[in-house]
DNA sequence: TGTACATCAGTGAACGCGCGTTCACTGATGTAC
DNA sequence: TGTACATCAGTGAACGCGCGTTCACTGATGTAC
């Protein structure tokens, strides 16, 4: 009730409060920028305080990758689920969804991928994160394939290739080794081209 | 002439000799691994001579990222030129030897690509390098459109779509997110994937 | 409602750490004459 | 062929660095009786 204007002495929430300025400088100074005092320090707290909530500054970098994977896989997933998207724009808009959170969250994507900072073994709930992911993709390719839109035939090869190719796109994007005018018209052309195919039209 | 047991004093080809030994500590122990240090022991010098031939750490990698995306592009283009090599099988071995290159020498891949190590905007050769492989990669689309066994349209987005999903399918293996029996057979089947499409056979 | 005690969340000072990088120096080498 | 001098490639000692992490401690909170 009493709206003490000087913190109390304990948070209340630090475990979350970190996590969310952990977040505010991946997105502003990239990974290089997180550093356990600097996060105790938005938080306006001791850098110390922060090792009762986590263990260590890579376990807090693994939840960051892991809730990373989960915001992702929850797009992926109302995409999946809405009625009001017809089952021939769902795999199109999967390949927007995800490109489009890679290149809006270019840092956390990277810390999500191929970081060094994380040894990814050393965590099972990341891992546990990502083979989520990697299921709502298969979901997504046998929803498709059930509505007759995606050819039905190894639903696990071309998830694979579905996934490899949103993923390679999202990174080439990201280290701006590709270059385009809109994200989006770029994410439905490509997702669009694995599904015609680029074959010859006439052998 | 003499075979002068001990080492000269001067080694003669540190800067190359310095590269070598990076890749060796990079196989074997990852990115995290190099130090200017260790690299120096290993050489036989010590560690303050190292910089008589790199100004930086950060520059060795960027040198190191470098010679990667060469000799990459160096397989590829090989294999483009190579006239014993079908030009209906073309497309496919260049997905097979990109992909099979990255699992090869994944640490050296990874600093390749998205190494939050080296910042790319401060080394313009390294960056060259990039877009001298994605180059390759469009000659070879072309190649195949002119031989007629890429559809002759958009080459640009094709060559896109390549690279993304050769690259993707790369990470992907490295970081074991999808899991293989047979790389080589896994690279063919993804290529012949995109070649063939995703789309129904029949509409 | 009050007291004792265990437990948890903070503090602030300090350690240690390898490592990148610099500096003043010495040894080797090449060139002008 | 010999000498003087500039230049380059090494050496080894030292700096400094922020930062992750630990430790002994204090303040707050919840629970048993």
């Amino acid at each position: 009730m009493a709206p003490s204007n000087e913190r109390p002495y304990h948070h209340g929430n630090l475990h979350t409060a970190m996590l969310d300025a952990a977040l505010e400088i991946l997105q502003a100074d990239g990974i290089g920028g997180i550093t356990m005092r600097e996060i105790a320090k938005r938080v306006g707290v001791s850098h110390s305080a922060a090792y009762r909530h986590f263990a260590s500054k890579e376990l807090l970098l693994a939840m960051i990758a892991k809730s990373g994977f989960e915001a992702l896989t929850e797009e992926l997933r109302a995409i999946r689920q809405d009625d009001d998207i017809p089952i021939g724009k769902k795999f199109q808009q999967m390949g927007i969804a995800y490109i489009r959170f890679a290149v809006e969250k270019p840092a956390q994507y990277r810390l999500m991928y191929g970081s060094n900072a994380i040894d990814a073994a050393e965590f099972p709930e990341l891992q546990s994160a990502v083979r989520t992911l990697a299921k709502e993709v298969f979901s997504m390719i046998k929803t498709c394939q059930q509505g007759r839109t995606i050819k039905a035939s190894n639903a696990v090869q071309i998830s694979n290739a579905a996934w490899a190719l949103t993923h390679g796109a999202a990174m080439l994007l990201i280290d701006k080794h590709i270059q385009v005018e809109d994200i989006t018209t770029f994410a439905r052309d490509i997702t669009e081209t694995l599904r015609e195919g680029i074959g010859p039209s006439k052998w």
